[in-house]
DNA sequence: CCCTAATGATACTATATTAGTATCATTAGT
DNA sequence: ACTAATGATACTAATATAGTATCATTAGGG
């Protein structure tokens, strides 16, 4: 089971990489050979970032990519719900009617306690808290 | 993303079901009825469960399951470990020699953290506690 | 002793998610 | 006009999840 898959893994290190670089606009070809992504994937996945806002993009010559907002602003949480969907732990499980009988509503309750958790935690994972030293 | 998939949601159920029912030895035709659960699909998550030692089965006539534990020591962990692997949050993420400079490492700790909350978490969820009302 | 109701074992199909590739169009600086 | 960049989109491959089908084996009961 994972928590984070690969795009949001990946988006993660591009973002460390851009915001590292003083340099606004930082091409994807740097970023394919520094980091160790293939290529086409890596530029789908900050295509994605341009359009949901994270990421400004400059096309031609010289262009590239920056961030769009500030480094606090960034969090693990917006990209694991731009890559891997709403995070609902709990999605398919006991959907009504079955087990009526046994409190089974225990364990959605339960389940829910640990979701909100990890949400609070991720959500205070920003890009401004990975890069300080 | 889903924390619980669903076999190791149809093998909670019928654990329920099969720990309520004082009968001991459950025939997999009963939960077929009782339950929603695909009637194949629920015989070979039984039989998994029987291998892993948390049911006990009789073959013939008048055969059927029973639980091989107390109820406080099926925890919903083990049921994961069993039909979703090794729970590792952060298994793919940062492996070794990228972002050396970077101290992403913190990502890791991070998530190794909440890694560490969430098992305690789910160990805390153990058969008995779903069936006390 | 045979019939039948049960599990054991295994192999197969279908669908969804994740991972990665390929291609052509568009933009903008030199 | 050339070239270095992104935009958009369609495709393939691998893996995980969900579900089905089939035949063998066991054990109780008439």
């Amino acid at each position: 089971m994972k928590l984070i898959i690969r795009d949001t893994d990946y988006a993660v290190r591009a973002l460390c990489f851009i915001a590292k670089s003083k340099k606004n606009r930082v091409p994807v070809s740097w970023l394919i050979r520094e980091l160790n992504i293939p290529g086409p994937f890596l530029r789908r996945i900050l295509q994605v970032l341009n359009q949901k806002e994270i990421l400004n993009s400059y096309k031609g010559q010289g262009g590239g990519f920056s961030l769009a907002k500030p480094e606090e602003e960034i969090s693990l949480i917006d990209l694991m719900k731009i890559f891997q969907g709403p995070i609902k732990l709990n999605e398919c499980l006991f959907k009504k009617k079955i087990c009526p009988n046994i409190k089974v509503c225990k364990l959605k309750k339960k389940i829910d306690k640990i979701e909100k958790r990890v949400l609070s935690e991720l959500r205070g994972i920003t890009l401004a808290y990975l890069l300080k030293k």
